[in-house]
DNA sequence: GTGAAAGCGCTAACAC
DNA sequence: GTGTTAGCGCTTTCAC
């Protein structure tokens, strides 16, 4: 296998001095054009491709990579934030590097490391769920850090999250206005998310001088199976009017125990799911743009890169939507 | 902004020689107990983090990096590949850029020198549906390429391709045996994907000595509100007796013109989604295995960054399963 | 406008 | 077992 031609072979095949080449490559403008000239066609010829990991290697020099640590790159909402940091950031001449944490603090702490070692110029991370070391620890200088989707135990980072609260709360006014007491379907409020939704769920209903029935908030459904089966047990007891469910699923849980039971009640989601506008009648729910969180988590990424770094941080809230298709009725 | 400490840096501090802590980072094991203690002492004092990018430059080391390109990062087909690719890569110590093209063929193979200029030690490609540059004419010696959903027009390269052939004749002969003719319903034959499940089609039809009727295969649903539209007027005619529905779009397409002209053909569409479970009857598809075919191609390319290069070429047919779940009765 | 020499952080000979 | 030296491919003073 022949080595790779370098801008030295470059420089001989064209009869012109090494850092003429690298003048040329790097686009400066006062090159002879002759000379420019020779030097393409000996870049076409030898079929020079430049190592940019050599020249990021130089102070003041980077790998134009920036890396994305999310929970789970096959989940649709995790995939879509990396979509849209991915779109912004090869905009802006960078490549994404991303990898899965699974929640899992010792990974997580393992790719942050990897990370760093690759050089990359800054990093978008997703708090795992059972944490690692602590921000704190880790030395400084490193790469501008900005999370999203959970703020992170530290202060004054910059962090992206979308209105969990502010959602959840006026899908729960929606209902309560409507119909009878609402039930709170979800998972463990230890998760940030979860926790935020069931403050809005809590919101609504204090908004209204009610206090939340404790009965009626069931935060074990880990899994869709067991949402199921806490839906049933909601439609038995005949004590709810209407159901929020706060994740998806939640949200499928419940439609499959409608479906099992042969009855329904008004209901309304959190987070946009394929098959939503497929079912009779199709579920309303709270949607969050999950692309739109990756591209400004990018955004304050470039902005950070480019301020000289003591900018104030940027905590931002992006806004859900409600989206009625009909299952908030009766 | 202080300076990232160097290998000098923690020789300085150690007392030691710098060749010492690279063969104590490297994992060396020819090193005297204290002063590997010292070392270890060091590091953790200055907080020191190798900079892998230097270590890369050199001769027979590489960047533990691989590229993906696929079209779109937020399409969960894709970003299962991804997913399965990263989760065996990050196991064997590598890292995984990925990148969407957009099936554009420029955009593609912009993409292609970035990552090549990044040195990855290898990509995994799928190739564009607006094709861009040959191959053949990207100068050798490059990082191995190995294809992934769709062959490349390109002799003896490592390819990981679903069985779509196999899948599709599966589907439409238990259709074709259970009920009238058989509606082909997709997009453009000029997709890869969508030829072969054709062709699959075409098999089964012909296995029984039957020729496939033209007017019963739509190949311009290439937007859900075409295979909407499409499913709606081949209700109408009233000829055919099932459906294959090619992908995901044609299928929800045709669920949706069920639901508006309040009948229903016997279906069984492409690619498992998940509202399919949630519809009544639930749909029967043809499933694949995005996140083994990820899995595989990132074996493929470590088994080619392990042995010398010039083992034959791989071409895997990953098999596809057939998923009944009702949708394919009356 | 162009070139020679130095050095980025690291590892591989090759001594000691 | 440990240190010294050279050099990977590139960019940057600083002369010319």
């Amino acid at each position: 296998m022949a080595r790779n031609p370098t801008m030295i072979d470059v420089a001989t095949e064209a009869g012109v001095a090494l850092k003429t080449v690298s003048r040329y490559v790097n686009g400066a403008d006062n090159i002879n054009d002759a000379m420019a000239a020779r030097i393409a066609a000996a870049i076409t010829k030898l079929g020079y491709r430049r190592n940019l990991a050599a020249a990021s290697i130089r102070p003041g020099w980077t790998s134009k990579t920036v890396g994305l640590l999310i929970s789970d790159l096959a989940n649709p909402y995790y995939s879509s934030i990396a979509r849209g940091a991915e779109s912004v950031l090869t905009e802006a001449g960078y490549l994404l590097i991303t990898a899965s944490s699974e929640e899992d603090g010792a990974t997580h702490d393992r790719l942050v490391d990897s990370l760093f070692e690759r050089q990359v110029d800054a990093i978008i991370v997703v708090p795992p769920r059972s944490p690692g070391r602590s921000w704190s620890s880790v030395r400084e200088p490193h790469p501008p850090v900005v999370f999203i989707d959970r703020p992170a135990a530290l202060d004054g980072a910059d962090t992206i999250v979308a209105d969990n609260r502010g959602g959840a709360r006026e899908a729960v006014e929606l209902l309560r206005s409507t119909h009878g007491d609402v039930a709170f379907l979800g998972d463990s409020l230890s998760i940030y998310t979860m926790q935020e939704r069931y403050l809005g769920y809590v919101d609504a209903l204090r908004a209204r001088g009610e206090q939340p029935d404790p009965t009626l908030a069931n935060t074990g459904a880990h899994s869709e199976e067991q949402a199921y089966a806490a839906a049933i047990a909601l439609l038995q007891t005949g004590r709810a009017g209407a159901i929020f469910a706060a994740n998806n699923r939640a949200t499928i849980g419940a439609l499959r125990a409608f479906a099992h039971e042969d009855v329904r009640l008004p209901l309304i989601g959190f987070d946009d799911f394929e098959a939503a506008t497929l079912v009779r009648p199709a579920v309303s729910v709270v949607s969050q743009d999950p692309q739109a969180m990756g591209r400004l988590a990018a955004e304050v990424v470039l902005q950070r890169l480019a301020r000289e770094a003591t900018t104030p941080a940027r905590f931002e809230v992006l806004p859900t939507s409600l989206v009625l298709r009909g299952s908030e009725l009766d």
